[in-house]
Parts: structure tokens; C-alpha cells; sequence
RNA sequence: GGGCGAUUAGCGCAGUGGUAGCGCGCUUCGUUCACACCGAAGAGGUCACUGGUUCGAAUCCAGUAUCGCCCA
């Protein structure tokens, strides 16, 4: 085994072995849009296991004579990258700064990312470039090893010129044909990051808080002297002064008689309503809420459908906003506000507990709870909730006509497993608003849009000014506008480049456009789109899939596949999910050195579609103990003798033994299941079913023959055992060659000419002349015959060639012609002298072994 | 709280209506000219639980429990 993967994979490339030929036509073609890694991540055991999966059906559908389309990318674009860029060099971005050509940054990275060196946007964007390079090379080899049968002349970026372009150009499409628009909006805000963050990315978590209990004074409290206070309960009592209204259920018999008045908010002294909404809960709390610009989502909800004012305090630092607020007046409300003001939400709830308990508006003390709050998956502060001015991408989260047709979309398309499309389905019925694309970074894709500035230097966000298609990819901070002069840019009269750039998902969404040609090649486009084949994760079906479900929707108006193959987790020994915080990753290469590929890819090819499944070192000695066998068994069979000639084709005359017959119907058995397994996306059963085949053949039958094959039996006998071995080895070599790729080449090589990565798929037709006039059962008889024999000799203790002088076999009538038919192999294989069948009721048995005596 | 899935031998898994399977591990034996990175043989299971449908259920239905994932 040891060197094969070096040694084959570098023929592979060299003779271009998976080479996508473009003169096609849809029908010859299978697609493959594999999700791009991202590189600058680490390269983990489930990397492997999942690509390993689509690689096994990308050989199959080869092998059935498909001209496979399968191209390899990188997804370096995005804040993953940013992060590692910063922390490797020790960097940060500021795009104030000018560009410095002569730019290195420092030798070692400073301990504290205070002290990081600031460079320009456009430097930055260069250390992205650079060591997403280096990263991409890693993953590559790794990849190249493994054995997967991508064409790497097609690998492509989610960075390059190339996916810029496209990304741009769909956004700008999407963008005339109404699906995509600007808003100003609350948004969910990643402070630490200086992010918007769309619903995909969100993470709900469990974080300790506590219920304050504060009053809100009736207005009408003269009229209705009996209490004039109304107490709510709050998580967030720094929200107070944005606080717009109190909000109850509409049943809670409590508070029907406030709805319609109004109280004053405590400490601020501002005059707000109290609402009815039937998303209150009476049980939480006092079951009456304070309704801040905005403290969560429940917030952002009532505040639109109740419409209410905007009365923000937070900013995009997380501090609570400098000056004060026009809607806060008076000496002590001022004052109150002051004392917040500048702070980080966290001391400003210190703050602002303070001067409640001073001021007799709380209650008792705040009573501890844990409640979920949003998180940015990738953060670790609380999301704050600020309103700005993004763009939006319709995805039916706003729109129940347009979420039914995404999720027929997603009956267009087969899951494997089906199952797979509830989570599809419940995703999209779940959603609550439309996608937005803009994010506050620097290492991405930029909105392709500027805008024209007004007398005033204000731009104006209605007229905005678009690229032409040509000119894609365009990047609005360094170039102009179209019909502007640089000289322009910020003046007023003149034009504003959108400072943002897209959502990662915006153009990783796009894989099908980028790689098969969209917009710029639409004869390959034609020929790959909708792709045949999506594989991935099941755990990004909301983000990836579902957004290129949207985006295939709106510019193509198809699915984007016809099949989605979703692959299982790799989880631990103990069934955890592997992760870095655990300390039990598992590294690739490691793994790949040790057991081998093809012993990695046959545990990867082992698991079913969807299913998850621990990383287990057994199963990789299973599969080397596999790829050896299938070496040792293969140079047995071709030292007896057996050639490419001996490969039975139309004139199947030469197999006139029963045995023989009976093992190449079982052959043809296993080629017809195994296919099917495999036109259902079930490789894992194709795999067991040849497997299985496999050690019968090499336990049973290669035993039994052994005899007639050295020529024991004539001339006859001896073609017609060669030619069901060379024939055997032929189909299983090629039945094997999706999973253990470089085994069955390095076979394939010994005897054969080309690739068997380029043979064609075993067809069980050649063999359907000798399975029609085959007793299939006749093998497993026989061997069932030699395991009684052996197991005498077993437990006699004795060696297995110990000859036996005398031994007889009971069994039914029909087996005991099988029995007759193979009589001479068997004794042969058991070294029998003399062996007697009779007929007898009842379950086959070997009785009365006379075993000669020790030497 | 909602959705989806899992529960079969010590461990990892297959098995969608007809006598419970595979591999590892374990026990015993064995270096015959493909293979010690091996071979042969063997032991080991109330198919999570409770009901139901059926001549017959690991398999279909309902419920329960435990675990996992996704979403609130």
C-alpha cells in the first residue's frame, strides 16, 4: 500500500484522468457543485469523511460513462479569513490609512492585538490574498491524496476575479429585478465585530440575567387613585430610557383596563402608551412589558406592527449614545441620562440600578433568571438590535406567497436521505424577515453600488448609481462611479462608493453561477446547470443550501440541483461532536499516513448518506485489511495464470464447471444490486454487497479451486476456473474502484491497460448466459461443506491440511446434488480421501471424519 | 416548547412483514507455495419499553423513556 497514493495521484493528474470534457451535452454530463472549504480553516476528519462520500458517487457516475463535472474551490472570502489574517500576521484593518506598496508585516505577530500593526483596506485585502494561498495549497494535497477525482484545472475562489464578478453581476440582477433592496431597519448588531448579522448566522444562548421589578406611573392615576403605579419586570432596565410603550395580552384582565392610556417611564419621565399584543405572555414576569428601539427581536416586532417610534440609545460601539436624546427633557431626566451615557450596556445597567433603587422606582432586589439571547455565531457578546441602512435580499421571510414556492423549490429537488427535507422545509417556514446581504468588513465582495451626492454632500439612496455588466468586478471605494472622475468622490454633486460588502453567503450562494459558467459561458451553463448533484452537511441547509435555492430561484427560476446529498457528522468515540474546545480533533494527514486513503475512505464510505458516525480506527484497519487483501488475492489469481483474455465476454462456453457457474451468477447478482444501491445513493450498501461477495470469493471459492486452477483437474476444467477468476477479478475491481481507488489501479496496471478509474461500470449482461443456466446456491453449499470439514479439523486441533482418510456429508436431496457437483473441489480443498454424500432430512452435516494420523 | 432522527451482541453498524446478521474485540487452534497488516473454528442478543394491527413484527401504527441534531 505504502506509496501508492503518491505514485498514482500525480499519474492522475498527469495523464488528466478526471478531465471534464466541455464538448458535451446535458445528458452525457453529472454535475457536482461541492460546496467550497473554507481554507483557512482547519482541516478536520470530516473534511474527509463528507468529500471522500461525494468523490465514491462522482467515480460510480464516471464509470456509467458520464462526463463527470466536478470542480474544486476555495471559499477564502469572508471573515474567517480576516480573523486568521489578523491573528498570523498580527494586523489590523483601518480603511482610513493609505495604501503602503512596500508593506511587510511584522516577523512575529505582537502578543497583544492592541499592539497590531493598522494597515490600509487595500494592504489588508493583500494578506488575505497571500495566505489564503498558502491555505488553499494544504487543503489541496490533502485532498490529492485522499484520491478525489476532482478535475483541478476547474478550481476556482469565492475571491477571484471570476466570483466577484458574478457575485456583483447577480446582485445587480437581483437588484433591477426587485429582489434585492435597500432599508433602513432595525438590525441585529454584532458590536465586537462592527457587523449587521442576518437570521442564518444567529445563535440562540443561554445567559444568566435578572428580572427587575420597576414602576411606570399612571397618568390618570388622579382619576383612579387607588394605585397609580404599574409595575413590569426587566431583563434590561438600561433600555429604559428607550423605552415607547407597555405592552400586555390582550385576555390578561389585569391590564384591559390600562390599554388606551398612558403612563411615564421612571427616572425619564417620558410619556408612553400602554398596548395591547397577543405576543405578551402573561405568565412571564408582571405579564406586562416595557417595549424598547430595541432591546430583542419580540421588541422589533412590536414596534413595527404596534408602530411605534424609533427612540434609540444604543450605538454600533454597544455604548449607550452620547448626547441626549430629544425625547429626554428636564433637569432630572437629563441628568439621569448623563449618568448612562457613554457607557458599555453592561455599566450602564449598574448605572442605571442605582439611581432606581435611589430614586424608590425599583422594587425589592433583582431576582435572578436565565433566559436565550442572540448571539452572532462567531461572537461573544449579545447581539444589540440598531437601526440602519442595509441592503436585503428576498428570500419569502417577509412574504408567504414567495416562502411557498422556495419550498416547492425544494420538493424539485431529491434529499438523500428524504428525511433531509424537513429541515429545508421547517427553515424556510421559519423564517421571519428578508436576507440581509450587507456587512460592515473589508475582505469580501463590495456592493457594486455608488451613490450620487446631493448640493449638500448627502447621498441620495434612491437613485443609486449601478456598474455596467462589463465593468464587473468593481470595487465603488477605489473606483469612480460611471460618468464621475474620481475627483468627485465625497463632494458634494459628486458620488459615494457603498463602503460595504456582501454577506459571504451572498456569493458562496452562487457556486452553481461561478463554476458552470453563468453570464459568461452559457454553453457550459447549459450543459452542467441545474447541477446533477449538491453534497453537503446537514447542518447548513438553512444558510448554504436555502440561500442558493433563493439565488438559482431568482436569476435562473430552477432549482439549482436535481439531487442533495447530505452527509452525516463525524462525532467522537463517545458520540460528541468533534470540536477544537474538546481537544479531540482528529488531523487528516495524520490518519492518511498511518492507515492509508483507501482505509480512511472505506470507514468515510462505510457510513450512510445523513447518517452521523464516530470516528472509529477500526473501521480504517478494516478497510487497509481490505486493500491489502484485495492486492494479495488479485497477484494470486494473475500468477495462476489468469489473463485479460480469460475475461469471459459474449462466448461464455469456456465456464463448464458448476461451481464456476455458480459463483459468476453470484457475481452478476452483486453487480445488478450494487448498481441499484448506487443509482439510489446508497454506496454504502453497494460497498458491503461487493465486500461481502468479495470474502466469500477469496474464503470459499479461491480455496476450493485451487486444485483444478494448478491443472489437477485437465486442461478443461483448469479454462473454465481461469476464466471465472479473471472474470471475477475483473468485475470486482471495477466494483471496488470507487472506494479504494488506488488498490484497485495499482491491480488494474498489472494486467490491464488505461485507468480503471476510466472502465466502464460492470454490467451483469455479459453474465447473464452462465447465471440463467446457474445453480447460485451451489457455492454457498459447497463452502458450507469445507466449514464442516475445517471444523473438524478444528477441534481436533489439528493443522488444516491434516488429510482426512474418511469423512461423510448428510444433507437434503438438493443439496446433495450440489454437493455431487462440487465433490472434487471439495475434497481437494479438505484434503479428503475418501468422502461420502448420502440424502438425509434435516440441515447439511459432516459426520464421522476419520483424520489421518499426526506426523 | 416545536421539528427531525437514533435506540439490534462488550464496541461500531447492517437489516422496512416470514427461523436475528456483519466487522472489531473475546476464546481455541493453525505459519499449506495470495495474504501473520494472516487463516480456520467457536462463544456471545427478550432487536429500549408498553400497547395495537397481522396467521406471523426488529421491521407497520400509537404511546413512553433515553440520547443526538436543528429551530423557537
Amino acid at each position: 500500500m505504502e506509496g501508492l497514493e503518491d505514485k498514482l495521484s500525480k499519474r492522475w493528474r498527469t495523464d488528466k484522468t478526471y478531465k471534464f470534457d466541455p464538448e458535451t451535452s446535458r445528458e452525457e454530463v453529472y454535475s457536482i457543485d461541492t460546496p467550497p472549504p473554507t481554507a483557512s480553516g482547519s482541516l478536520h476528519v470530516g473534511h474527509v469523511f463528507s468529500y471522500t462520500q461525494t468523490d465514491v458517487i462522482a467515480r460510480f457516475q464516471r464509470m456509467r460513462g458520464r462526463n463527470v463535472f466536478y470542480p474544486m474551490g476555495w471559499d477564502d472570502n469572508g471573515l474567517p479569513t480576516e480573523r486568521r489574517v489578523q491573528n498570523y500576521f498580527g494586523v489590523r484593518c483601518d480603511p482610513a490609512l493609505p495604501y503602503d506598496p512596500d508593506y511587510t508585516p511584522p516577523a512575529k505577530p505582537a502578543k497583544n492585538d492592541r499592539d497590531y500593526d493598522q494597515v490600509s483596506r487595500h494592504n489588508f485585502i493583500e494578506l488575505c490574498e497571500q495566505l489564503a494561498v498558502d491555505d488553499e495549497q494544504v487543503f489541496e494535497d490533502l485532498f490529492s491524496t485522499l484520491g478525489l477525482s476532482v478535475d483541478w484545472d476547474l478550481t476556482y475562489r469565492t475571491i477571484d476575479d471570476t466570483s466577484r464578478a458574478v457575485s456583483q453581476r447577480a446582485f445587480v440582477q437581483n437588484l433591477k429585478d426587485g429582489h434585492a433592496y435597500m432599508a433602513e431597519a432595525p438590525t441585529l448588531w454584532d458590536v465586537t465585530f462592527r457587523t449587521a448579522v442576518a437570521q442564518a448566522e444567529l445563535e440562540d444562548r443561554e445567559r444568566p440575567g435578572a428580572f427587575h421589578r420597576v414602576g411606570f406611573q399612571r397618568t390618570d392615576a388622579g382619576t383612579d387613585a387607588a394605585d397609580g403605579t404599574v409595575y413590569i419586570e426587566t431583563t434590561r432596565p438600561e433600555l429604559i430610557p428607550a423605552c415607547v410603550a407597555l405592552v400586555a395580552h390582550p385576555d390578561d384582565e389585569r391590564y384591559q383596563p390600562l390599554f388606551g392610556t398612558t403612563v411615564t417611564s421612571p427616572l425619564f419621565d417620558v410619556e408612553v402608551p400602554v398596548l395591547a399584543h397577543s405576543l405578551a405572555k402573561q405568565d412571564m414576569g408582571s405579564g406586562i412589558a416595557m417595549i424598547c428601539t430595541f432591546g430583542d427581536l419580540s421588541d422589533v416586532t412590536w414596534w413595527r406592527e404596534l408602530q411605534l417610534p424609533t427612540r434609540p440609545i444604543v450605538g454600533r460601539d454597544g455604548r449607550i449614545i452620547a448626547e441626549t436624546p430629544e425625547w429626554i427633557a428636564g433637569e432630572g431626566p437629563t441628568k439621569a441620562y448623563a449618568s448612562l451615557a457613554g457607557k458599555t450596556v453592561f455599566s450602564a445597567k449598574e448605572a442605571i440600578v442605582e439611581l432606581l433603587r435611589d430614586s424608590g422606582d425599583m422594587v425589592g432586589e433583582p431576582t435572578p433568571t436565565t433566559r436565550s439571547v442572540n448571539f452572532y455565531e462567531k461572537g461573544d457578546k449579545p447581539l444589540e438590535v440598531v437601526t440602519s441602512r442595509q441592503w436585503y435580499i428576498r428570500n419569502g421571510g417577509r412574504d408567504a406567497a414567495r416562502r411557498e414556492r422556495l419550498i416547492e423549490r425544494g420538493n424539485e429537488i431529491e434529499f438523500h436521505p428524504a428525511f433531509m427535507r424537513s429541515r429545508y422545509k421547517n427553515w424556510v417556514e421559519g423564517l421571519n424577515g428578508d436576507w440581509l446581504v450587507s456587512r460592515q468588513r473589508y475582505f469580501g465582495v463590495p456592493i457594486p453600488i455608488w451613490y450620487p451626492l446631493d448640493a449638500a454632500g448627502e447621498p441620495d439612496y434612491d437613485h443609486p448609481v449601478l456598474p455596467a455588466s462589463e465593468s464587473l468586478p468593481v470595487d465603488p471605494a477605489s473606483e469612480p462611479a460611471p460618468g464621475y472622475d474620481e475627483s468627485q468622490r465625497g463632494q458634494p454633486g459628486g458620488f459615494a462608493g457603498d463602503p460595504d460588502v456582501l454577506d459571504t453567503w451572498a456569493t458562496s450562494s452562487l457556486t452553481p453561477q461561478i463554476l458552470g459558467g453563468w453570464s459568461r459561458d452559457e454553453k457550459l451553463f447549459g450543459n452542467v446547470f441545474p447541477f446533477d448533484l449538491r453534497p453537503q452537511g446537514h447542518d447548513i441547509i438553512r444558510t448554504w443550501f436555502f440561500s442558493s435555492v433563493v439565488r438559482a430561484d431568482s436569476l435562473n427560476d430552477s432549482p439549482a440541483w436535481k439531487h442533495a446529498a447530505l452527509s452525516g457528522w463525524v462525532l467522537d468515540p463517545d458520540r460528541k461532536k468533534m470540536s477544537k474546545s474538546k481537544g479531540n480533533v482528529i488531523v487528516p494527514s495524520d490518519i492518511l499516513e498511518q492507515f492509508g486513503a483507501d482505509a480512511v475512505r472505506y470507514w468515510a464510505a462505510s457510513a450512510r448518506l445523513g447518517a452521523d458516525t464516530a470516528y472509529e480506527v477500526g473501521q480504517m484497519k478494516i478497510g487497509r485489511r481490505l486493500a491489502i487483501k484485495l492486492l494479495n488475492a488479485s497477484k494470486f489469481v494473475l500468477n495462476l495464470g489468469a489473463t485479460r483474455d480469460s475475461v469471459v465476454a459474449s462466448d461464455t462456453s469456456v465456464v463448464t464447471n458448476a461451481l464456476d457457474r455458480s459463483l459468476l451468477a453470484g457475481l452478476a447478482d452483486v453487480v445488478d444490486q450494487s448498481t441499484a444501491a448506487f443509482d439510489n445513493y446508497e454506496h454504502a450498501r453497494a460497498l458491503q454487497l461487493t465486500e461481502a461477495f468479495f470474502w466469500t470469493f477469496t474464503d470459499d471459492y479461491v480455496e476450493l479451486i485451487k486444485d483444478r486452477a494448478y491443472g489437477g483437474a485437465g486442461a478443461e476444467e483448469q479454462d473454465s476456473v481461469l476464466a471465472a477468476l479473471a472474470t471475477t477479478l475483473d468485475s470486482v475491481l471495477r466494483l471496488f474502484a470507487p472506494f479504494l481507488p488506488f488498490a484497485t489501479e495499482e491491480v488494474w496496471s498489472w494486467w490491464r491497460e488505461g485507468s480503471v478509474h476510466q472502465a466502464s461500470w460492470p454490467a451483469a449482461e455479459a453474465l447473464k448466459p452462465i447465471a440463467s443456466r446457474a445453480d447460485t446456491e451451489l457455492l454457498a453449499t459447497v463452502g458450507e461443506a469445507l466449514s464442516g470439514i475445517r471444523k473438524a479439523k478444528s477441534e481436533a486441533k489439528v493443522k488444516q491440511r491434516t488429510e482426512v482418510l474418511k469423512a461423510g456429508i448428510s444433507a437434503p436431496a438438493q443439496q446433495v446434488e450440489q454437493l455431487h457437483a462440487g465433490l472434487g473441489d471439495l475434497k481437494a480443498a479438505g484434503n479428503v480421501r475418501d468422502l461420502e454424500v448420502v440424502q438425509h432430512d434435516g440441515e447439511l452435516a459432516v459426520s464421522g471424519v476419520e483424520l489421518a494420523p499426526a506426523e
